[in-house]
Parts: structure tokens; sequence; C-alpha cells
RNA sequence: GUGCCUGUAGCUCAAUCGGAUAGAGCGUUGGCCUCCGGAGCCAAAGGUUGGGGGUUCAAGUCCCCCCAGGCACACCA
């Protein structure tokens, strides 16, 4: 229950009705009216229980409305099959338009506090973040925002691959970097990372350290770079995701739990399951017992634990944690991945339902209405870091965030960098900064004090309609892991707010008529204020 | 070949876990503003929701079959 929310205001009043009428385990279900002709709330609950009573929808709903408290309501209508249609009177639109500016107006208490963890973007730490998977950052975070404000605790995670021959790569890779910034011509292996990122870690370490890591034995000078290369990249990847305004609470390093022995425990589990079986040199896990479509390898034939197996184990330490649920977001390109997951999981007895994988589709970048080639070669900018400087943390989180997850994401770079009206992010900011400028005029003090009834012409009562709707899209977004509701619902409130600010002016105005202006323009702002947090764009008081 | 995602206005996308007449922005066309603002507002035109079946009071949404695009199908991570 949330006071704030419209939704459940009306579903209250709809469940005393049926009460009254004898029906106590119905679904009440409140829909937001397409347009409003049909009103500002509307249920089809005659409709859905029609079956069930034997009755006619028409005539439940005739039932319905004689039962329901009508103070609220201008009126209440039966359309169509059998609608409900609630029109609010203009005291409801200004008590709804009062909790606007409340503490916590919008947050819920779905979550209780419990502990919830999202683990995003974990890419390998051998090179920068790049555009592609970037998607997953801002995504993660604000999926992360939206569940705290429903009320759960939530952390966010990233794991580490810190392990494994691609590591070893990359450490060798460092120390030939390191031997070249010394003035030494050698020159990087086949499967080195070639990116000049290395080169510059090289240089900085060696400042500092000098001559000493060339100096060690064979192991340790191995371990030396893989360590320090690794260390040094998580620190580079740190520092770009902390200028795009996302903190992880924890980096976990897959080497963790070789030290701790978890690895070795959990295949050691499967084995005891019974699930684990030897082919061809290797240990196969059998999943297609789980119901998936094929068998995979746990330990390779050089002895070596899978990918699948460390991450079997890092899931089963993150269930240990004792989250009441666990979100993972990858690329679509891991899809693959979860079959096996799950089939481990469920083999060591973990209930798969706690642990949730979102998967987000690709992102495709547009130049001059071109799209730019990825291919990790081409001059053109890849990573996240260059995003960044180049349209800026607004526009880059705003654009990645203001599309459905699941489908692709075409990322024009020209309309992100424009300062108009066409550019949503924009749109919304700007909304933001007029009402910051009314607010904020000498003439504004003082007349808010004024007690008025309710909202007056299509253009107040426009504005105070969408503002209401707050709560509830917060919490269908943070329901549905999709922030993107978000920027169309702070887009159709940006659109409501330019449009009574044509319309209407405030300052200036007769005491009644400005202190209710007032009221929608500073309620506006904090609503407006809210959603960009959400989606971690700032919201400037001028442009 | 198998699995997953996508297909909606000229373009980019929405559409409340099945709801009413499928909506926005851009673009196009035509209007409005001596304002707290032009980084603005209003309006019009634009649709067989890829195609075909099915389920029911109701389908863009759910099920089945096609078509098209994308992504995966390793002893990589």
């Amino acid at each position: 229950m949330n006071e704030h929310s419209v939704k459940n205001f009306l579903e209250v009043n709809i469940q005393n009705a049926l009460e009254k009428m004898g029906v106590f385990d119905a679904r009440v279900e409140v829909i937001r009216p397409d347009t409003p002709d049909h009103g500002d709330l509307s249920t089809n609950v005659a409709m859905t229980l029609s079956k069930q009573l034997r009755k006619a929808p028409r005539m439940i709903a005739e039932e319905l409305i004689s039962h329901t408290d009508p103070s609220p309501f201008d009126k209440v209508e039966i359309a169509g099959p059998g609608f409900v249609n609630f029109y609010f009177n203009q005291a409801m639109f200004k008590r709804f338009v009062e909790f606007c500016e409340k503490p916590g107006f919008g947050r819920w208490d779905v979550g209780q506090s419990q502990p919830m963890q999202v683990e995003f973007v974990s890419a390998n730490p051998t090179g920068p973040v790049t555009v592609a998977n970037g998607r997953g950052a801002p995504l993660g975070d604000s999926i992360s925002r939206l569940l705290e404000w429903i009320g759960y605790k939530v952390d966010r995670e990233f794991y580490v691959n810190d392990r494994g021959a691609k590591i070893g790569h990359l450490g060798k890779s460092l120390e030939i970097r390191y031997r070249q910034a010394g003035g030494e011509s050698c020159e990087l292996p086949e499967e080195g990372y070639p990116g000049e990122y290395l080169l510059d870690i090289a240089k900085e370490m060696r400042a500092e350290l000098g001559n000493k890591p060339l100096e060690m034995n064979d192991d340790a000078r191995n371990e030396f770079f893989r360590t320090e290369a690794v260390a040094r990249m998580i620190a580079w990847q740190r520092k770009v995701f902390e200028d795009f305004g996302i903190v992880f609470d924890r980096w976990f390093l897959e080497t963790s739990m070789v030290e701790s022995g978890e690895i070795d425990q959990a295949i050691k589990d499967l084995d005891s399951k019974g699930f684990l079986y030897k082919e061809d040199g290797a240990v196969w896990m059998k999943s297609t017992e789980l119901g998936d479509d094929k068998d995979f390898v746990i330990i390779k034939s050089n002895g070596d634990p899978t990918y699948t197996a460390t991450d079997i184990a890092y899931h089963r330490n993150k269930f240990a944690r004792g989250y009441v649920h666990m979100i993972n977001l990858m690329g679509a390109d891991h899809h693959g991945h979860t079959g096996p997951m799950y089939a481990g999981l469920e083999a060591l007895g973990y209930d798969k339902n706690k642990l949730e994988f979102h998967l987000y589709q690709l992102v495709h970048l547009f130049r001059d209405g071109k799209q730019v080639k990825m291919s990790k070669s081409s001059g053109e900018f890849v990573t996240l870091e260059e995003l960044l400087e180049e349209v800026g943390k607004d526009a880059a989180r705003y654009f990645y965030l203001m599309r459905s997850s699941d489908t692709h994401l075409n990322f024009d770079l020209d309309l992100a960098k424009k300062k108009t009206m066409e550019n949503p992010v924009y749109y919304v900011q700007y909304a933001h900064v007029r009402c910051c400028a009314i607010m904020d005029d000498e003439r504004a003090a003082g007349i808010a004090d004024v007690d008025f009834a309710g909202f007056e012409g299509d253009a107040e009562v426009g504005l105070a309609r969408e503002l209401m709707w707050f709560p509830d899209e917060v919490r269908q977004a943070a329901t549905m892991r999709a922030p993107n509701r978000i920027c169309s619902y702070a887009e159709r409130l940006a659109a409501a707010f330019h449009s009574f600010y044509h319309d209407c002016r405030v300052l200036g105005e007769e005491d009644i008529v400005a202190a209710r202006r007032m009221k929608l323009v500073s309620s506006t702002r904090a609503v407006l204020k809210s959603c960009l947090e959400i989606l971690g764009v700032s919201a400037p008081e001028r442009m």
C-alpha cells in the first residue's frame, strides 16, 4: 500500500465496494485510460468478474458504482463493454499533486529493506569497457535505483574474471609493454593485447618501480604482471564508471574463489549429487537430465575448471549471502550461458527463481546518419570512456536508457550532442530549468501560502493528471526492470509542463491563481528531479 | 539445423504482466507568441501492428505455422 498511489487509492475503493457485494477474492486491476474522455482512472473488474458472478458486466458495473463512495469523483460512468470510468474532482487532483513534494513521494515499501543484488557489466578486465557492453552500466545502475525506490536494499556488483588464459596473455602483454617502456625492443605475442592502454599503464608503473619487476624469477614475474594488470585495469574501469555516476559496492574477483576453495567445493558437490561424468578426458555435467538440450564441460581435459564451473561457484556464493533476489544483466550474446547456469544451480538444490538473467540487446552507433563500424581495429571510438567524452554523461545515460533493453539500441551521436528540443534529454532537463526559473524569480516569494480548491483549465488539469501517476510509474518500471519507462514518463510530464507553461502565466497573476499554478510548478520540479535521479541524469537549475 | 530477441506512421521508438478510437518525437504541411520561456506551443496529414490461422467479452500483446533481420549454439570468457 502506498497512500500516494492513485492506483492503490482506487483499488481500495473498489475492494470495499466489492466486499459490500459479497465478493472477497477478486483481483482488481486499475487501468490508466488512454484518453481523458475515458476518465482519470478505470477498471475492468466488472468484465473479469462476469463469469464468476454469472452476470452481465454492465450489471456488475452498476452494482459496483452504487456501492462506491462517490465523494472523490465528479462522475463515475460505465463505458464500452463494461469498463467503469472514474473522473476525479478538483479536490482529488489537488490532493494528489500536494503529495508530490512530500518526502518519499514515488517511493514504495514493497522490498521492506530486504537485500537484493544486481550484477552488471562484468566485462573482462583485459581492455576498456566498450560502448556495446557499456549498455549494461547505466541499465544496471538505474534498475538498482528503481529497486531502491521500491524499498529494496541493493548491492551493485561487478564480477571480475581475473583468471584463465586471457588473463595470462594480459599479464604477458603488460610485461612486454613494460620492457618496451624501458627501451627494450620486443614484440607482443600473437594472442597479446595490442591496445595503447597497456603501454600507458606500463609507463606509469615504470616511473614508480623502475627495473625491479624484471629481476624477479619467471613465476613471480608472471604473477606480478598478471595481478598488477588486473588491478590497474579495474582501477581504470572504476574511474570510468564513476564518471558515469556509477559506484559498485563490490568487485568480486574470480581468483578469490580459488583461494577459498569454493570452486573445488562446488564441483565436488555437483559430483556428489551424481551429476558429473568423465568423457574424452574432461568432466561433464549431465544438464540434459535437468531439461537442457546438451551437456556441458565442467573440467577441461587439462584439469582447469571451465568458465561455467567457476560461475556456478560464484552464484553459489551469491546465494549463500542471503539475497531475496538476484538480477544478472548480460549482453544478449551470453544467452547460451543461462541454461547451464540454471542447470548447475538447480543440481545443487538452489531455487532458481531467485536468480533472474536479464539480457539486453546490442548497441549500434550512428554518426552522420551512418552506422559507426565497431571493429576494434577501426579508428572509430568504441569505448565507454570516449562516448562520455563525446556526448557527456547526461546524454550518454539517457540515450542508453531510453529504449527497452530487449530491442537493439540505435544510438544517434549527433542527436545526443544537439542542444535542441529534438534531443529528449534536453527537452526534459529544460522543463526542469523552467520550473527553477519561475521559482527562483523574486516575484515568487510568498505566493504559495494562499489556499485554493483545485486546478482549472486543460493545461493545469493535464499537468496535474500527469504528475499524480509518478508513484505508479516507478513501481511499474521497477517491476519490469525497465528504466526506459521513466524516460517515457519524464517526456510526457515535460510535454505537459511545456504546454502548461505556454498557456498559463504564474508570476503576476492574482494570488489564488498564482498559488495554484506555483503548486504545479514546484511539484513538477520535484517529480522531474526524481525522474532524472532514477536515470542518473543531472537536473540543472539553469542551462 | 536448434534456442533467444526483434519486426508497429517516411525515420527513431511507446503502448500500463490481454483492455476502449494503437500513441509520442523527428521529418512534412499549416498556424500561434510585445512572454516567467523560442532549446517553445497548437493543429493536420501519415497505420491491414511482417503474413496467415487459433484462443475470448476483448489480441500489437497469449498459442501454432510461415517470412525477414540480429545474437548465440566451444574442453573461450
